[in-house]
RNA sequence: GCGCUCGUAGCUCAGUUGGAUAGAGCACUUCCCUCCUAAGGAAGGGGUCGAACGUUCGAGUCGUUUCGAGCGCGCCA
């Protein structure tokens, strides 16, 4: 048991014996900012003076007084009241030093919540296959992969899926946009429509392809319009995935638009939820009537012309995920799709399931100012900033960390110059360097034994590692409850910030006193293993040395 | 006009379901390697938390109004 669920447990149990029932989850446990205020502190007793009928003081003092009779209490050194009606608690030292062979014990998983039986499907990325990634879904491969880490280390069973929209408009413009190139090839050129795809890595598809197959598609026909309308589906989604696998990012499961048209299975779907009600027809549309729940608007999912909106399959997709047995949906989008929040949370009602089985989390828009300029993102005109650039330039571990340093819901303006001159000041290398001086100790005292229940630490520096490791699952749970990311970070920098403090107070290897360096080394090795398992968890790499 | 997301130090951002003296990085000033990795540490300057009311023991946090920014507003994906 943490000492946080310790003192949840003496403070219900001293607030009952005044016939005041507290649930423990609505206890609040504090890490005491300033040591003065002790280790932990509750202001349990300022919340609930109401149900005593009595002053925050007054009742804090009532509460402290029933403290004693209780068995749990022995992990308490001292109990103090403090300001409004504070309970401050100072720890005994050996209840706090007891991390220390947890983590050792734990290694690897510590940190690892139980599995909760929960399924979670995270879809994230779903680049068209289309072109090549840039730094928009370089954020979302970031924040999507870390949110997955985060729930599997929380105890959910998740799966990582990627919707591959291989239908539609654009699919028709990467097509032609390959026929075009392919004939340039052959100094034909074709003229590229205003829509089709200007990026020079479709010369690359077209050559890979005569190359392959020679000018067997030079002919206009249907034959060659599929051909290379699946060349470069597969082409594009090779290489999409080819980046996301370099940038630690991997998929459990690629779905196909495809597939979930298949068989008229939209057209079952629309007529299903017409049959309900929930469907009409307008100006030779149909829409579909989103308002009856969450939506500000109803929204068309056959256009005139009889062909579905983009939204029409992805009401099957999302039924199609229900089907699988999830119990939660997340969806990691870009900013700029907010409006679909409510609409595919109706979608998800009109089947009876509730609003809250979908969690969309909004990813927002990266700026990036180069040379002072900002520059404006752009698939088609080629100018924009390639994910592969950025990854090559700054290096995947200092653009992960980057990316899910902050909370996915602000803006983040980033200057590109900046993030390739100053590398080496990039906060990544902070955390890095933190785990690699652990590790120098730990190769240097390797003959030390360690002391792993730590019963010589007793110094602020080392009282506040502690405590900090010991918050680690809390920070897992937590982190998964908000699907934040930049706590995991926030964590980590914190941790690194501890142990370089620490390093540079004390002199850590003392062979005159190796008891005291047994118990420090023992320490050092609990930070390591706990740097490691929360930059895992950022999909950053822990180096031994640096 | 309606809706969503925001507004905290010069810049980029944290701020634990409302808590004690609002924090970090970058930038700036000044110190610290005869000694375990200086990609480090110590100290300092820098804030009417956009603004105004309200809710209560207590508001950066909650509510209303207002100003400003970004993004969306039925047949693009």
């Amino acid at each position: 048991m943490t000492a946080e669920e310790t003192l949840k447990k003496i403070i219900a149990k001293a607030a009952s014996s005044f016939g005041i029932e507290l649930k423990e989850e609505d206890i609040v446990i504090e890490r005491s900012k300033d040591p003065i205020h002790g280790d932990y502190s509750t202001n349990a007793a300022m919340k609930f003076s109401r149900l005593a009928k009595k002053s925050p003081r007054d009742f804090a003092a009532d509460l402290v007084s029933a403290f004693a009779s209780n068995e749990e209490f022995f992990c308490v050194e001292k109990v103090e009241i403090a300001g409004p009606g504070f309970i401050n608690f100072f720890m005994k030292q050996d209840v706090l030093a007891n991390v220390v062979s947890k983590v050792i014990e734990e290694g690897d998983s510590f940190g690892r919540l139980p599995r909760n039986g929960k399924k979670v499907n995270v879809e994230f990325v779903s680049a068209n296959p289309t072109g090549d990634l840039h730094l928009g879904h370089t954020r979302i491969a970031a924040v999507g992969d870390t949110i997955s880490n985060i729930l599997d280390w929380a105890g959910y069973d998740v799966t990582r899926e990627f919707y591959v929209n291989d239908c539609g408009n654009q699919i028709e413009h990467l097509g032609n946009s390959i026929r075009a190139r392919y004939h340039e090839l052959f100094g034909e050129p074709l003229a590229l429509g205003d829509d089709d795809y200007h990026g020079e890595d479709l010369i690359a598809i077209a050559k890979s392809i005569k190359d392959q197959y020679g000018d067997a598609y030079l002919k206009d026909s249907q034959e060659s319009h599929d051909f290379f309308i699946r060349f470069g589906i597969d082409a594009e989604l090779g290489k999409l995935k080819k980046d996301l696998a370099e940038f630690r990012v991997t998929f459990d499961k690629f779905t196909y638009e495809s597939d979930i048209r298949k068989g008229g299975n939209v057209s079952k779907t629309i007529e299903a939820l017409r049959e309900k009600g929930y469907v009409y027809e307008s100006d030779g549309a149909t829409f579909l009537k989103t308002t009856a729940f969450l939506d500000d608007k109803d929204r068309p999912i056959v256009k005139k012309d009889g062909l579905f909106t983009y939204f029409a399959p992805d009401i099957c997709y999302h039924y199609n995920k229900m089907e699988r047995g999830y119990d939660l949906l997340i969806d990691v989008l870009g900013a700029d799709h907010h409006g679909y929040i409510n609409r595919l949370k109706s979608v998800l009602m009109m089947k009876g399931y509730s609003p809250d089985a979908l969690d969309v989390e909004l990813v927002q828009i990266v700026r990036v100012y180069r040379d002072g300029v900002e520059v404006k993102m752009s698939k088609r005109t080629g100018k924009a900033i390639a994910h592969r650039d950025l990854v090559e330039d700054i290096g995947v571990d200092a653009v992960r960390y980057f990316f899910v340093e902050r909370s996915q819901s602000s803006h983040l303006d980033f200057n590109y110059n900046l993030a390739m001159e100053q590398s080496s000041s990039n906060p990544v290398y902070y955390a890095q360097y933190a785990h690699a001086r652990c590790c120098s100790l730990l190769s240097l005292g390797q003959d030390i034994p360690l002391d792993t229940k730590g019963s010589l630490l007793k110094e602020e520096s080392e009282m506040s590692i502690l405590k900090h490791l010991a918050d680690f699952p809390s920070m897992i749970e937590g982190a998964a409850k908000e699907r934040a990311p930049h706590k995991v970070a926030g964590y980590i920098h914190r941790l690194a910030e501890l142990v370089h403090e620490f390093y540079a107070k004390n002199r850590i290897l003392d062979r005159n006193n190796l008891a005291l360096t047994g118990s420090r080394l023992a320490l050092v090795k609990a930070c390591a293993i706990v740097l490691r398992n929360s930059l895992r968890i950022l999909g950053v790499s822990a180096p031994e040395k640096m």
